[in-house]
DNA sequence: GCCAACGTTGGC
DNA sequence: GCCAACGTTGGC
């Protein structure tokens, strides 16, 4: 069982709009690192909900793994800011997994109180630099953060 | 295969 | 809005 973490700027998809949607495709990632995590989810996993480029940035609450990564459909669609001319059904690039609200943290945990946490200090988010928007949690990071969130299992 | 130029991310 | 960090592109 492993453990993530996804970036989201909110004013774009925050957990407000996944707590309504239910169950949202986790698609646009152009990026290959992030590509190659978000096909290593499997169904059900943890998925932390971070918001970035937000006042304060942090993490905001909780999504699972609804559905294992599968083509991005938008990476065909000549319309979509996500087309990418080089993909073809036959050879897709980018992956995406659906993702499903599981609950919103009584309050956003943000970024400063993270890097408060000693225990942290190894968590990829809180690199120098790193920018990676899909990211491994581990799980002693995982349990630190859900203590620290308040929320109740 | 190197690397400069350029684009994007994301904290502040 | 600024800018550091980093990824990608493309000329050579």
């Amino acid at each position: 069982m492993a453990f993530w973490l996804v970036k989201s700027e909110p004013e774009v998809y925050s957990i407000d709009h996944l707590a309504k949607d239910k169950t949202t495709a986790w698609g646009g990632v152009r990026n290959y690192q992030a590509r190659n995590y978000l096909r290593q989810m499997a169904l059900k996993e943890n998925v932390l909900f971070y918001h970035s480029n937000a006042d304060p940035t942090g993490i905001a609450g909780l999504a699972q793994v609804a559905k294992t990564a599968y083509p991005d459909p938008e990476q065909f669609n000549p319309r979509s800011e996500y087309f990418d001319e080089k993909a073809t059904k036959d050879q897709p690039r980018w992956f995406c997994p659906d993702l499903k609200f599981v609950k919103k943290f009584p309050r956003l945990l943000t970024l400063e109180e993270l890097r408060a946490e000693k225990s942290l200090k190894d968590m990829l988010l809180l690199k120098r630099g790193s920018r990676l928007s899909v990211q491994p949690v581990s799980e002693k990071e995982f349990t630190t953060i859900i203590g620290m969130s308040g929320a109740r299992r």
